[in-house]
Order: C-alpha cells, then structure tokens, then sequence
DNA sequence: ACTGACGGGACAACCCGTTTCT
DNA sequence: AGAAACGGGTTGTCCCGTCAGT
C-alpha cells in the first residue's frame, strides 16, 4: 500500500484497486479517483498505464475477474477425480463460509455481465470467454467423470456444464438480492439435488 | 400523444419510458433526459410527481417490474393444474420465441438486483421483495402439486421454489453475456431436465 | 392555516408565510413552494394574487415589514412625552426580552437591506423608504424634545436620528452573528450612553 | 493572465472572483460560472481547490474579508498613539473617499452576515470570528488610549468597541440601503461625536 | 515513471411561472 | 378564486481525460 516503485507493481495495484471499487459500485459507477486513492496513486500512473477507463475494466476482467475464477472454480476441477464430489465440495464450501461481504457483492463476473453485456460489446465478449472457459472446464470434468464410471452418460454435457455455471450464478445472484446466507443455503440446495441425478448409478 | 393532462397517464408514461432507459443503461446510467425525450415530457412533469431520481427507480421496481413478473411467471401458476407443466410450457416459450431484444438485455429484474443490491439497500429490499414473491408463487404451486399427486413428496419446496427462480435467472443471464439463443435454450435444458426430477413417479 | 376563504385572508396568508421565509433564508432564496406550503394554499392562489415572486416580495416590504417597523419602533415615540426615554426603553426591552428566534434571524429589514439594496433597486427604494420614515420619526421626536427642553438643542437632529437608526441595526446585525444575547446587551450599552449625551442638562 | 500553471496563483484568481460575485449578489446567489468567467478559469480547477461551493465561500470569508477588514480597520489601530484619532481618521476617510461601488455594496463582511448567519452556522461561526478580532482590536487600542490618558477611564471598554463596530457597519448598511454618500456622512457625524465622548478631558 | 493542476462536458436537482380545469 | 399538472431554464456537482513538469 506504500510505495510501490515497480512498474508492474504499480500496474497490479492499479487493477486490484479498480476491481475493489468496481466490485462495489459497477462499472459505470466506479470513480477513479476513488480507484487512485485505494491505490495510493495519481492520475498519470493510471494512463501511463491504460489508455482509458474502459481499457482499465477490460484489464480488470481478463486478469483479475479471469484468474479469480480459474482458481476458485476451474483448476479445482481439473485434477478431481471425481468431478461430482468436487463440484458438490466447492458449493457446499460457498453456502458455508462465504463471508458477509462477498453475500453483498455478489459473484463481481455477474455484476459486471448484468450491468456492462448490454452497453459495452467489448465487455460482454470478455465476460462470456471466462463463462465459455469456466462451461468448458465444468463440461470436460463431466466427461471424463463419464469415462471413469461416475457419471451417466445419456447426458448432454455441454448443456449440464452450463447449467451449471448458470445456476451457480442465479444462486449467488439471490443471494446477493436477499443478502442472506440462509437463502443461499436454501437455494443451493437444489444445485446440489440436481448433482446427485447427474451421478452414474453404481 | 401530444399532452396527455391526465396526470395519471402522465405517471405512467413516465415509468415505461424510465423502465425502458434502466432495461438499457442500468440505473445509474440511466439518464433522466432520455427518459424525458422518450415520454415526451419537461423536466417539470418528472419533479411534479417524483422527488428524485431514487423515487422514479423505486416505483419502477414496485409497479413496472413487479407487475412484469407476476404476469410473466406467477398468475399463470396459480390456475395451474399441472404446475411442473406450466413451468415447462414457460421456459420453453421462453427459450423459444424470445426477441433479439429481450436476449440482448436479459431480465430487467436480474439486472437492476446485481447492479444496484449493494449500493442501494432500499433498491435491494424492493427487488428481494418481487423475487420472495415469485419463490412463494413457485412454491404453493409445486405444494399443490403434491397434493394432486402430480409433484414428488420427498423434496423440499422452499429449496427447489427457491432454485428454480435462481436458475431461471441465471440461465437469463448468461444467455445475456453470451447474446446468443442457442446458448439459452442449452442452459435451459439442464433446468428442464431438473424440473423432470421433481414430477412424481405414476 | 386551515381554509382560508376570503380572498383578503388568503392575500394576508400569502404575506405572512412569505415573511415568515424570507425571514428564514432571504428573499433569493425563499421558496414560493415552501410560502404555498407553509400558507396552505396552491401556485394558482398566489399567481392570483401577485403577478411574480418580485411583487411578492414587494409587498411584503411595503406591508408587513413596514408595519412591523412602525408599530415597534415609530408610533411609541408619536405619543411619548421624553423622546429619549421613549427610546431607551425600547432599546432596553430589545436587550433584555428578545426571543432566541429574533437573535438568531435579526430584523428582516436590515437583512432585506443587505441582500437585496444591490440586487434589485425597486426593493432597494422600498426598503430605504421604510429607513427614511424611521429616521423621520426619531428626528421628529427629538425636535418635540427639544422644544419640551428635554434633548440638547446644539446637536443635529437629522445626524442623531440617522445614526441612532444605523446604530440599532448595526447592533441587531452584531448579535445576530453572534448569536448571542449578551452582546446583544454589550453592544446596546453604547448606543445607551450615546442617547444620554444628547439630554438636555438640567 | 493567460494560462497561471502556478497553483497558488490560480487559487487566489479564485478566491478574488469569488468575493467579487459575493459581494455583488451575495453568497447564495453567486453564480459559479461567472466566477469561474471572471477568473478566467474552468470548472475543473474549482472542484480542484474547493470540494463546493460552501469551501469556497468560507475561503473567502476567511482569507480574503479577514485580510480586508484586518487591513483597514484593524491593523491601522494597532501603531496608532491616538486610538480615538485614528478611528476618527479612518471613519472621516470612508465617509469622503468612498467610492460609488463601495456604497452600493456595502461592508461586504455586514453583507455575508445578514445573508448567512441564519442560514449556514459554520458561515456565522466564521464571520463572527471576524467581527470579534475587530471589536478586540478596537477595544485593545482604547485601552491603550486609557493608559495613554487620551481616553476616559469610567467607560466600559468592551462595550464601546463593540458599539464602535456596530455603529460602523450599521452606518455602511444604511448608506446603502439610501445608496447615497451624503446620507453615509450625516449618518457618521453621529459616530464621530460618540467618539469625542470618550475622550479624556485634558 | 509518475505527479498534480486543470479543461470541459454531462447530469440531477431545483424552482419560477403558465395553463387548464373546477 | 383556487387547485394542480406541467414547461423549461439554470446551476451546483461530478468526473474523465490531458498536459506540462520532474
């Protein structure tokens, strides 16, 4: 938070920065003079560094937003062996130790896809590669949950991934409306129930 | 079209053109000129019966939206003999024949929730509302489908009431950022599917 | 407040509430709506009975300001048989029994005065006409005493009245910065001991 | 006049345009546009120095009124051996040399007072800040008068400094409601003798 | 590489006045 | 005589981006 003298540092703290205020007020509403501020920073670091403001939230989505879902949700799935149970840990971890704030705020890939697919073309076709990715990873761990026997396989892959992704979001999504952890839990539930009827009989 | 005195038109037009403009831009980015140029009206017309920009937002979720969604999803579920068949007909009409435009700007619900839940507590209260309605609505349907026989007993409605709304919305969603049609009707596969899950065995 | 019918009662309703704001934020910024409030009527009562917010304003001057001033201030010295004691009583009563409210506003004429004497000149002819029958009243009561032998006859009636005016204003406008009645008294002693240098030596 | 980079210039360019329009049309009614014209500055370097408009005019009150009345009414009385002399001097001064804007707007700090006192606390707190260091420095140099043996030692000195000054803006306030010199001298000539009274009889 | 003063446009809020209708 | 919907202009605030300097 200090004094950040290298370059790339300067640049990371910049997006971490733009991702907390954006996480909080959108886009659109993000202030960045609120962004510099947090980042300890002036105007000049900002656009040696990005042309623009929207420069700044492409980099946000494709590096911060990008990675965050990669790691939480992605790369967990790849070396599970059986991808069901790890889908199923991962929910169940999220409808229990999600912390208030991020019931607040919600999933930020969310936030930002309701708030910019419909404005910023550039912004819906970033946000909609990380969900291309993120059905993607959930479809190849189905199917090679098919190839080891623990997944049925007269499903539709593709189309169970990306209700998947889907319904994760519609969860987090109610969640943040009701902001409650108990209507998470609720609604999560059936996310977990629909799960079990993906798993291949034994 | 003209100068429609009746003030109550007057309000009305205000709304839908409000309506029109957050379906757009979001709130925040909605501008109150455009919603003027659109319902034809002077700066004075909006003050006379809205305080504030707030105030106009407020009513749009109250009346606009919430009679949106009631007409949409729940009064054709409450005269519903076969409700899992009324949710059915439902998704499918919409993964069917939904315009480019509803695609592109997905479900105005969903969209003011994530954008405006965390910075505006009396915006999120008003949106939880309409959706704690809906999940009552899903809800008394499927638990008169229990006792018509037509649902499965062991399952928990508020749970499945609860996730069939956050699915919905989240299948919306992601179509939005992907504003693509195929992707709604692949992703609404995996709800009908857990629809099915639901139906009591005959 | 309730329902004013006679025209005359809504005329004088429409002064006093407009009084009552001016005195409250000036004339600038006094809002008609907040008059309209206060008075319990609508735009077109007032649209009625005065053809702008000016002549409102005008009116109020030349009516309720100038009858407050000459009731309080003029007529006392009409009747008053020792000019100079007249005054200081009046100046006494000002220091000892003002209301919190009166401190805190002052006298609107002199606030009328400041705002407005460089704004518009019709207000500040008006405003300075109310001045000037003030000073002719004191001028006038000191000629009376010194033809009863009561006030000195070397001193310049006209510079005396003048200033005893400017003075009470001065000193209302101190305490009204102050917000204090004490320096309301403080600052009245002066004025006090400069009325006794003007009697006539027994 | 141009383009003054120099921070602390374009501040001040601020400040001197702000009083201008102030004391033309007093606070409320100052329009930033014409400060900023006057300036020659856009709105980018307002929001810069000031967060609001109420900052700036505190600034004003502060720096420039206080400078202003602290230059000619106070310091002068400072090395002045004679206090009743010099106020004397300074009142005959203004009531000669006055300029014809000088009594349209008056004593820009009485102005400020009447305007805002009521309406803004933190203005009245500044502004009487003012008013007190003034009737300090009067009251100071009259007790060094007494000292000196050039003033009366039976006179309460708080009180006559605080008359003094009350006097003195009731004197400017009245010369321009009147908007006329000759009423300023005939109005002064009453100071003028209440000061005599308080000079030690040799 | 970074600072910070500043330009300049856009928008929400505010409010006076008009007009129609009762 | 008065109520009330509405027109329309003004203004303070906000904020993105630029540029000269270091």
């Amino acid at each position: 938070m200090s004094s950040p003298r290298n370059p790339d540092q300067t640049r990371r703290a910049l997006l971490q920065a733009a991702y907390n205020e954006i996480r909080k007020h959108g886009f659109q509403a993000a202030n960045l003079d609120a962004i510099l501020g947090e980042a300890g920073l002036a105007k000049g670091a900002l656009y040696h560094h990005f042309p623009n403001k929207k420069a700044l939230g492409y980099a946000v989505v494709d590096e911060v937003i990008m990675s965050e879902i990669v790691e939480k949700w992605i790369t967990p799935l790849e070396n599970a062996e059986r991808p069901l149970d790890s889908l199923r840990d991962g929910i169940q971890r999220a409808s229990e130790c999600l912390s208030d704030e991020y019931i607040r705020y919600g999933c930020t890939l969310n936030t930002l896809a309701q708030e910019m697919a419909s404005v910023d073309e550039e912004f819906r076709v970033r946000v909609n590669r990380i969900y291309s990715l993120w059905r993607d990873g959930i479809g190849q761990a189905l199917k090679r949950g098919q190839v080891l026997g623990h997944v049925r396989t007269d499903i539709n892959v593709e189309s169970s991934a990306a209700f998947i992704v889907a319904a994760l979001e519609g969860i987090l999504g109610m969640a943040k409306a009701a902001n409650s952890l108990s209507i998470l839990k609720i609604t999560a539930e059936g996310l977990l129930q629909y799960l079990e009827t993906l798993r291949a009989p034994s």
